[in-house]
DNA sequence: ACAAACCGTAAGTCATAACTTACGGTAAGA
DNA sequence: TCTTACCGTAAGTTATGACTTACGGTTTGT
C-alpha cells in the first residue's frame, strides 16, 4: 500500500475521528456514525478513502458493513517514517552543532 | 508539537517534495525551488506550513534563509502512530481469527 | 548611497474535497 | 410478499488550499 494516500487519509480530522472509533474493535458504520457531528453517509464516503489507503478492511454482516482497522496502511506509513528518521536526525544534528554554511 | 498539523502537512506531495531535497542536509530556499515545478513564493508557503509543523526549522544567514529538517513533528506523528499501533494489531488480529459479530 | 540578491507576504484565481439530501439496492423479519 | 433496517452512491453546494504575479523589506557589495 502506497503511503502517500494513508497519508492523505488521515490528513482529515473527521477521518482521524473514525479511525479512532475502531480502536476499541470492529464496528458496523451506522455505529460509527452514531454520535458523530456529520452524517452516515457522510462517514460511508470517509471509510471509502480510509480502505482505498489501506488504512481499513470491511465484512459483511447481515444487512451491515463491519468495518476494522488494517494495519496494512498505518505499517506503510512507519516504514516510510522511520527511513526519513535517520538523515533527519543526522541532518538535525549537523546543522545545531557545527552551524555551517550549506548554500 | 501537535501530529495533527504535521500529518496535515505531510499530506501535500509537493510538501514531501520540498522536505526530500532537505534530506541530505540544509538548503536555501531558492537551491530548494532550484529544479521544482512550483516558483519559490510557492516553496515559501510551503516551508511555512512545514515550519508550523514542527517538520523544518529555518536561521538567516546574510539574506538568505538556510531550512534543515526538524526531527521534532516526525517524532510526534511517530509517537502518535506507535501508540495506535497496538490497538490495531489487537483489533486485526481479533477480527481475522475469531470473526465474531461486534454490532 | 546605490544597486543587486534573496526572501516573505498580500491579493486574486482555480481546482479539489468535504459535506448535504435524495435515491436505489440488498438482506432480514413478520 | 411486503415492510423495515442498513448501507453505498449520485448530484449539487460550499469551503478550503495550492498556485500565480506583484510588491516591499533586509542584507551584502561596490
Amino acid at each position: 500500500m502506497a503511503y502517500q494516500s494513508a497519508l492523505a487519509a488521515l490528513a482529515d480530522p473527521t477521518r482521524r475521528h473514525v479511525l479512532e472509533r475502531l480502536r476499541g474493535g470492529p464496528k458496523s458504520v451506522g455505529r460509527i456514525a452514531h454520535g458523530m457531528t456529520v452524517s452516515r453517509p457522510a462517514v460511508s464516503q470517509h471509510l471509502k478513502v480510509l480502505k482505498q489507503a489501506g488504512l481499513v478492511s470491511d465484512r459483511a454482516v447481515g444487512t451491515r458493513r463491519v468495518y476494522y482497522i488494517d494495519p496494512k496502511g498505518l505499517a506503510a506509513i512507519r516504514s516510510w517514517l522511520d527511513q526519513f528518521w535517520e538523515d533527519a536526525l543526522q541532518s538535525f544534528k549537523a546543522e545545531v552543532e557545527k552551524k555551517d554554511v550549506s548554500t
